[in-house]
DNA sequence: GTGGTCTAGACCACC
DNA sequence: GTGGTCTAGACCACG
């Protein structure tokens, strides 16, 4: 299954949807031209409101990501791959950012929080996905 | 003055306040017993509506932060340090976690994702509190 | 009408609803996973302000009571039956011992304060639920 | 010491003090045409605020308890003794009701809630004032 | 439709 | 002066 959503995220469904899908295209999971799977069945996969995944590839289209293709369904723009790499880089420097930013300003001393970060980097290499 | 307000931040204006209160005590700046400012001078101050402010102390009484002087205003709670100093470290692992997580769930290059959290460490530790 | 409100309570009418609520699902008259009447139709049918419902179940939410389903509305946490029966428990024997207390401090006869109990217990037993 | 006041308590401390008082004469310690202790004496010992006391010894007055001695204080009235044993029971009658009463609207089993009661009337008996 | 946030202003009891 | 409650009504994002 190429998506999956967790309630638990404070993102919202749709917008998790799409960076899912960003970040496939980025990783070149989808490849340009590729057809992603309709509204319905996305829909019924993820037991969610297909308004909702209309929503994301709406935006999605609309970043020039998606393009539709007549009478079949939307696909990979050719030029997303660049786009959604990108987009990676700026979505996840900018949450890091936040997060750096917000630690700093609750006084936490910066050799405590560098301990922490390191420890959450090493167990991200460690663990791998789990 | 104690706290500030970012209207542009994504965090609800009674929860910046919440953190603000939080991190104070962590940071032992405001001390168990000492009145905090009251509702009405803290509105004024920060020019929101005081319920807005009374909703963030009253989330501070509910999680034993703050306790109620009657008549006379609001106290920091004697176990409140340690509490906060928890909810701090809770707060900030947290999201590092979240971000880190995002990040390797992007297909990111774990050696590109720690050459950017490098590089936003050390530029917030020359920075310093600017 | 799952729930009800006495302005004549000393209690608030948004603890009213904390309560009753709790009560319900202490009871298992709400069960886990259902959603609850919306803050708009509970307002409405109390001739309440919709605030004051959302106060109340924010409480909740904050209790892990309640969880909110984006877009859908509140439902009842998995474990909150648990929860629920311990709180159910607590409060009533708190108001109990503070009730009691207080009649020994008034240097009641224990004697005397014993038949008054008893003689409110079975005017409960009998008059039923009325 | 005659008072004392529970900040924790939810009565407010004026009422603390009424009730302490009538207590106090409903067991015949304070007796009719003795001189209870100044506001600014008692604000000292209980370290709190002299118009809180004042405003007891007001209610006081009022339902007849106490009556003023011209340029010597505030002694208890002649026929305070009988009031005040009315009122004890008035008071903590009032108080079990409501006590049970929401025991019950809380839907608890009746043999569960007097097995409660009868658990912590013996434990006043037993453990006395403790 | 849902909950969530914020503003504005009133009224209360308590100290 | 203090906090606490309630009402009224607006605006937002989400599904």
């Amino acid at each position: 299954m190429l998506l999956h959503v967790d309630p638990g995220d404070d993102l919202a469904i749709y917008d998790q949807i799409v960076r899912q899908i960003k970040f496939a295209v980025a990783a070149e999971v989808l490849r340009p031209g590729e057809l992603i799977p309709s509204v319905r069945e996305t829909a019924r996969s993820l037991a969610i409101n297909p308004n909702t995944v209309a929503r994301a590839y709406r935006e999605l289209q609309g970043a020039g990501i998606l393009q539709s293709v007549r009478g079949t369904g939307l696909a990979v723009a050719p030029e997303a791959v660049q786009r959604c790499r990108t987009d990676r880089l700026d979505l996840i420097r900018r949450r890091i950012r936040q997060t750096l930013s917000e630690a700093q300003r609750s006084r936490l001393e910066t050799t405590e929080l560098r301990r922490i970060v390191e420890e959450e980097l090493s167990r991200l290499e460690q663990g791998g996905a789990a």
